[in-house]
Parts: structure tokens; sequence; C-alpha cells
DNA sequence: GGCGGGTGAGAACGGTCGTTCTCACTTCCT
DNA sequence: AGGAAGTGAGAACGACCGTTCTCACCCGCC
């Protein structure tokens, strides 16, 4: 599988320039020469560099929340702890070197005006862990709200991190998440739909 | 002072073009001819687009904090009720039309890894605004740690609210920043510092 | 053995962008 | 009045980028 192989080695040099770049700051040549491939089996492969940063940010999204979810599942059983884990993978994303925060939210806020594509990936990357979130929150009994005050305080960690190069947000959410879970557990769920 | 007003009106258009479109997107001559200006002024008040750019970061920096913290101080006198009030701001910010997240976010996720200008300008901007809810929580009698989980629950919602183009994250925030402030209320101090 | 179709390497093209230059014109000082 | 200095409008320049084309070369098939 040749093909593949080149396929997958354009798209491991993409994606490495293109997140640690930005998009527009990658030529085609860098890409070409990064990934050691002639530029007419680039074209062959991505017929423009807008279907190359859409093939980049969808094999991201899969890739990246499949190791959040794999994480996740064989760090703890109890689902409350699984919410609680998904900090601590922030914690170890955020460590990792040239760590630059989300993908998405910076390609959204360099084409997303610009590209359909690249706001519609950013969406779904976000639809898809938020609802992944909800779905441990259900399982771990607390309300649906919660869900969604989880979602936005990785949301906020991710970011606060990437400007301040620094993963201790990871923390700071998984003590705020902390608070949350023990709150609305405590709480009847009557005091969450009204205000 | 025609200075001032040539130079007012060439970064009016500045931060229209660069919030709506991205910096990278437009060019030097779409300011020029969107501010009304000749070339040869524009690059006589910024010698190049990375002065632009920096000086177009550092006005809207000022003037966003500088209307978040007059809508705050006019909305509630109470500390706690001034916290809520930043996500009600929030909100009204997430509705204005062409509304597109954080302009820092966006900069950084664009040009943050090429110009140290450009992530500077992010991180201090950041800064300040945890900076500021800090100083909010400490009035409020809440613990550091709420300042900084308020941080990063605004600091989602912004984000969740521009990918999405909706600005439900708003509530959904002040909603969670309101259980954190309940919660950590009623808790003893010792539990938030220990785990 | 020759030949057509695909391949590698890189030059070439058209367009854009940041920046500078030209040049005619005005203005203001003496 | 005359010239020096600055201005407006836009052309020009050099670099880069996405994309395509050229051309020599190699392979498998009649």
């Amino acid at each position: 599988m040749e093909h593949d192989d080149a396929r997958t080695r354009i798209l491991d040099a993409a994606e490495e320039l293109f997140y640690a770049q930005g998009v527009q700051s990658v030529g085609m040549d860098a890409v070409r020469s990064a990934s050691g491939v002639t530029l007419r089996r680039l074209y062959q492969y991505f017929p423009s560099k807008d279907d190359l940063v859409e093939a980049y940010l969808l094999r991201r999204d899969g890739r990246w929340r499949a190791a959040l979810a794999t994480y996740v599942a064989g760090a703890a059983v109890a689902p409350k702890d699984q919410l609680l884990a998904v900090f601590d993978w922030l914690a170890r994303w955020f460590a990792e070197p040239g760590f630059r925060g989300c993908a998405f939210v910076n390609s959204f806020g360099e084409l997303g005006a610009t590209s359909p594509a690249v706001a519609a990936a950013a969406r779904h990357h976000k639809e898809e862990f938020a609802a992944y979130l909800a779905c441990l929150a259900e399982a771990a009994g607390a309300p649906p709200a919660t869900g969604v005050h989880l979602t936005l305080l990785a949301e906020g960690a991710i970011t606060a991190a990437a400007i301040h190069a620094d993963p201790t947000p990871a923390t700071d959410a998984q003590q705020a998440a902390r608070l949350l879970l023990d709150a609305t557990a405590a709480l009847p769920a009557a005091l969450l739909r009204g205000e």
C-alpha cells in the first residue's frame, strides 16, 4: 500500500506544519519537501490546498477524540471519575512539546470567515466533544447542564493553556469540575432548570 | 487634530477588517481604501503591517476591557452580582452582529507562532482579564481559585459562542458560575486548597 | 524492440501582497 | 515671485504562493 503510505506522509507533514505555524503560513512547497513527495503527487491526492486543509482537520478530529476516549476509558470506570479523567488527559496534552492550543480554534480564527469547510470542521469537532462530555455526564447521573458546564471549562482551559504556554489551566478546570459535580449532586435538580 | 483623525480612521478600518476576516486575509490596500487614506499616509503612521496589527490589538484590548468594566460597574454593586454581570455582558457581546470570537485568540492562532508581538498582546489581554475577574472574586469574598474558575468559564464561553455562532454559552457559563459561587461560599476554604 | 502512459524534478505562470517610488501638484515661507 | 517641502494617486518592484506545465526518463505491453 504505497498509495496510502504517500497519502499518510503528506497528511503527517501537513498536520505538523499547519498546527505549528498556522495554515496560511505554510506553503504547499513546504508540505511537499517535508513529506518527501513530489508536487505532482501532492496535487494528485489533494487537488487544492483547501482539500488538504480539510483532510488535515478531519483526520486530526478523529485522532484527537479517539485518543481522549481511549485514555478516559482506561483511566477510570466510574463515570464521574471518567469526567475528571478528561482533565487529566488535557493536562498531558498541554504539557506535550509543541502544544499550541486547539487546531480547530486556531484554524477557525484564521480561516473560519473565509472557508465554510473549515468553519464546519471546527463546529463538528466541538459538537462531538460536547456530545462526548454530555454522554459521560449522563452516565454519571449528573444533570445535562453539567455536561455543558464541563465542556466550557475544558474549552477555556485549552485556550488559556495555549496562550499562556502553561498546562496548569487543566488542573484549575478539573478543580472547578469537581466542585460542579459535587454541587449538582447535592442540589435538587429543579434548581438547575429554573435558574 | 486631523492627525489623530486619520490615525483613528486607519485603526477603525483595520479593526473592522482584521476582526471580520482575519489578519492575513486583509491586505494593506484594503485597509487603505476602507479608511479613505492614501497609502503613503498609512505607512507614515504605521511603518509596517506588523505595527498596524500590534496597534489594532492594543487599542482593542483597552476598549474591550473598558467596555466590560463600565458595564459591570453600572450593572450591580454587590461584587458577587458584578461577577455574574460579566456573563451578561458576554451575552450581549456574543449577540452583536459580526461577532466572531476573541480577536486575541483568533490572532494568536493565526500569527502567535510567527509574531512575538501578537503572542505577547494576546497573553497580556488574557492576563488582564483574569486579573480583573480575580479582583472581583476577591471583593466578593470568594477564594482566589474561584476567579480562575470563572475566567476559564468565560474563556470557554467566548470560544464556544464563536464557533457555534450562538450566544447561549454565555448563559450556560453564568449558570455554572452561580453554582461555583454558591458552592465555594458554602464550603470550608481548606477544601479548596487541599485538592 | 519500440512505444505509449505514467513519474520525478523543477521551472514557469498568474496573481497577490507588502512596500517603495514617481510625478505632477499644492502650499507655505521669504 | 520662486523654490523647498510635503501630498495625493497610483504605478512599480520584488517576493511569495498556489497551481500547472515541460521534459527527460522509466516501465510494461504489442
